[in-house]
DNA sequence: TTCGTAAGTTGATCCAGATCAATGTCTTTA
DNA sequence: TAAAGACATTGATCTGGATCAACTTACGAA
């Protein structure tokens, strides 16, 4: 457990946004030639180290903030420190939003992360004023309730084991490595703890079902945070969705 | 299992918007007279009976609406038959949003449910006219989106009696009898199967529970969908939720 | 190089909630 | 007013995943 006083935030030297990685998919997505300038103008970068707190619960947030590199999570604690993951935020995504002014959950930096921030007050005048933001956030919310609902099903009604599995093909069709079947030497960003508050699990479970599922020859580690999928139909199998896009018709 | 084909819709007499019951928290919230009264010209009332079906995952809706009276349920579904309640729709709680051409999850009116209806394609050309709608709207997906993280902690984490008086005390708190401390005769807009599917438990599991909180006098049932709240206090103690507020400072 | 700590694995046991089963109680229809 | 479903309760048993515990491995600091 870190304590972050905000004054440890390391700021870095800004990239353009036209050369951006995450230009096509992040808030700024929709903005022209000249919003995107605007926007150049206002961001600054913050990198926080794998496991500080980016934000905690109830904090008013300074700031909103696209990921640009590396993993965040949202968590909600209860009282008694039971914690569940609400949300990972992979680069493209986004910290805040309209009208709300702290935070409803720690948001938690599992590997080293970097931010294009903008302070609130004066994004907020922007946002009202650029129909282009304005929609591209309400894009990003939806998206995020879809994120949300498909993983009320999975904390609700899937096993450890299609936990598990679902929890591999999301972080494989969310990392861009878009090689179909097979997928070598994907990073695991969290730790095996994490992965547990992310499923509803203990951490135990967690690594039993790894162990199985590397047993039965679907997956390898070639170390403990670096996983390739060897058989990609067994493992979305595991699953429990869908066998997904009826290709045989 | 319900068949329903939009023939047997009822429709019915409109109420003017000034005398609306929801008014002031529907996506009309925000709306000045003028706009309120073209809202007026476009809407129509349909009437859905308990257990019918408002509208399939995968359908693409003709039109979208407010809940005026009643209770919806919103749910997703394994392969095998597994289902899981991904949120529930009150009056003021909108069906449909901008974007999105069709349905993610199978409507079901759980009572007997009045809407308050747009076509489609005008109400999405409206919106983008009336930043009142466009922006009440963004309001209502981010309390959404608060409301489904509030339940994954729910799904991932919490014990069923835990569960159950969650889920009782948010009827409490949605259901306008704001008599504070005890909550007599409350509608349970749910059968216990219902309940469990939102809950992510089993009817028996839900059952067992209302008969222990009832033992303890926490509630008490007139009839099997009517209950009183005995001890608010103790219910609360029953959520796991912070004990609210800091009342004591 | 070793020490110390955090992270991960594996085994043994336990238990909350699922499952299986029987019975009870409403509501609807005729 | 009876009969038949749907809905609900309660009991008995089972089990997936939690918990408790021992050990292993990786890694950063000195």
């Amino acid at each position: 457990m870190q304590i972050n006083m905000n004054t440890n935030l390391k700021t870095v030297p800004k990239v353009s946004c036209t050369s951006c990685p995450i230009r096509h998919r992040a808030v700024c997505a929709r903005c022209d030639t000249d919003e995107l300038s605007v926007l150049d103008g206002m961001k600054s970068y913050r990198s926080f180290a794998a496991g500080e707190t980016i934000l905690w619960r109830g904090e008013p947030f300074a700031f909103v903030a696209s990921v640009v590199t590396g993993v965040a999570s949202l968590s909600k604690t209860l009282e008694d420190g039971r914690t569940q993951m609400v949300g990972l935020l992979l680069p493209s995504d986004f910290i805040g939003r309209p009208g709300r002014h702290e935070a409803a959950f720690d948001v938690i930096a599992t590997t080293d992360v970097m931010l294009c921030c903008f302070d609130r007050a004066p994004f907020e005048t922007l946002v009202d004023e650029t129909p282009h933001i304005a929609h591209r956030l309400m894009e990003l919310a939806l998206d995020e309730l879809d994120a949300a609902r498909d993983w009320m099903l999975l904390l609700g009604r899937k096993t450890a084991r299609e936990k598990i599995a679902t929890f591999i093909e999301l972080l494989a069709r969310r990392s861009n490595t878009d090689d179909p079947g097979r997928i070598s030497a994907m990073p695991l960003p969290l730790t095996r703890d994490q992965i547990a508050n992310y499923l509803g699990l203990t951490l135990e479970t967690v690594s039993r079902q790894f162990s199985a599922l590397k047993k039965e020859g679907v997956i390898d580690f070639s170390d403990r945070r670096t996983l390739s999928i060897l058989d990609l139909a067994a493992l979305q199998d595991a699953t429990g969705n869908d066998s997904d896009g009826g290709m045989i018709s």
